[in-house]
DNA sequence: TCTGGGGTCCTAGGACCC
DNA sequence: TCTGGGGTCCTAGGACCC
């Protein structure tokens, strides 16, 4: 039987999220109605539009482009920064309204649902007519508006929402891949990216029907594995499933460009440690442990390397990790100034999966103190706890909670 | 370029084993 | 040693997504 898919994108989501804050707190103006965008911190470094107005987005403004293009490109544009605890709000009252419809979602991102409805729609309703209806809904009752994709398959629902916006409901089902989706330039396919690209005009592929009408055999020849899901996904061929079910994750990291380039290893350790925390209580909060620690640094010319290393046995112990982690830090650091740290682990398996070993001899006491940290944490917020290599931190190092 | 941060997946080379 | 071929594991890097 056919899927009956639908793929629901907020529009200008981290923006329109900032906008019906703001309405909600009593300010008059909705930032959505002029030239604004949604920026990181400049003074930290991290001055990149998140997200844009559409009157932004018509003299030129790009995600992820510096903030500093985007004041050339229009100097009184309004700059709001971002608030990832509203947009979880906004992202979850979301759900929960989807959730009136099927089970069967899938979380793609924070802006982004599919939903299965193929064993949820109502005797005599058409996924269409859903569609509108969850469309209406969530606009009168959110106030802010979404694209909904009707398919048969996920990458099509995705390939339609991403059609003309905002607040619209496109079909793609498969009679109309040829008309719909066939015209558009190859980088508006999914999974077609700003590497790929000139690759793709290199063989004379300008459009998704381009690339279609190839042959798929010499798409594997050039491109491999990626060249078969990418001329299947031009074929409108998925039969990927809504993936509903909370997985776990696979990999857990954080990482943060430094206010400025630092040069002394001090005092990227310090930051090292700060960052082996947050990842390693992240790893306990999902009752998890990482066999391997991989520790990533960007040069101020933005070089990027890594070094990993895999464990002889999985562990959530913030001193085993620690460890690690400075050793490969040492190992990757050749004094030319840092821009970036980050750390990060891999190869998770669920902690009660793993049989305690008779050789785990993991100091009992390091554990007693990661879990006392951990309950400290909870009760009094992230950044209130921290052990004392983290107490010469930067002052101007900002860490999420 | 005044260029974030969180992920997943794939590839390729080298080590090592039979 | 003028050393085969296939499989698996580990590591580094890079592509893509939002």
């Amino acid at each position: 039987m056919e899927k009956q898919i639908l793929h629901v994108d907020v529009n200008n989501a981290f923006l329109s999220w900032t906008a019906v804050e703001k309405l909600k707190n009593g300010e008059e103006l909705d930032i959505r109605t002029i030239p604004a965008i949604i920026g990181g911190d400049e003074a930290q470094r991290k001055g990149i539009v998140l997200a844009k107005s559409n009157l932004a987005k018509q003299v030129g403004i790009q995600t992820g482009e510096p903030i500093f293009f985007a004041r050339k490109k229009c100097p009184n544009i309004q700059i709001y920064q971002s608030d990832f605890k509203v947009y979880k709000k906004y992202s979850n009252a979301l759900y929960n309204i989807l959730l009136e419809y099927t089970e069967k979602i899938e979380r793609f991102s924070i802006d982004e649902c599919f939903m299965d409805m193929t064993e949820y729609l109502p005797k005599g309703t058409t996924l269409l007519q859903i569609a509108y209806q969850i469309n209406k809904r969530i606009k009168e009752e959110l106030g802010f508006t979404v694209n909904i994709g009707v398919a048969n398959n996920k990458l099509l629902a995705k390939m339609a929402s991403d059609f003309q916006k905002p607040d619209k409901v496109h079909t793609l089902y498969k009679e109309e891949i040829s008309e719909k989706m066939w015209k558009l330039p190859i980088s508006e396919l999914f999974m077609v990216g700003r590497k790929n690209l000139p690759k793709f005009h290199k063989i004379g592929v300008k459009t998704i029907g381009d690339l279609a009408k190839k042959e798929e055999i010499q798409m594997i020849k050039i491109f491999g594995k990626y060249g078969k899901m990418i001329w299947e996904y031009a074929n409108g061929i998925d039969d990927s499933e809504v993936v509903y079910e909370q997985e776990k994750p696979k990999g857990i990291g954080n990482s943060i460009t430094l206010p400025y380039d630092y040069s002394n290893i001090e005092k990227i350790e310090e930051v090292l440690i700060a960052l082996v925390e947050q990842v390693t209580y992240r790893l306990r909060r999902y009752n998890m442990l990482a066999e391997v620690v991989n520790v990533q640094i960007k040069t101020n010319e933005f070089k990027v390397y890594s070094h990993q290393k895999k464990l002889t046995i999985p562990t959530d112990n913030t001193k085993i990790i620690l460890e690690e982690a400075k050793k490969l830090l040492y190992e990757l650091y050749k004094k030319t100034p840092i821009r970036l740290i980050g750390v990060r682990v891999d190869k998770l398996c669920e902690k009660n999966e793993i049989q305690l070993s008779l050789f785990d001899n993991t100091c009992k006491k390091q554990k007693e103190i990661d879990k006392v940290v951990d309950i400290l944490k909870e009760k009094y917020g992230y950044d209130k706890i921290t052990r004392a290599g983290k107490m010469n931190l930067d002052k101007n190092i900002k860490f999420k909670d």
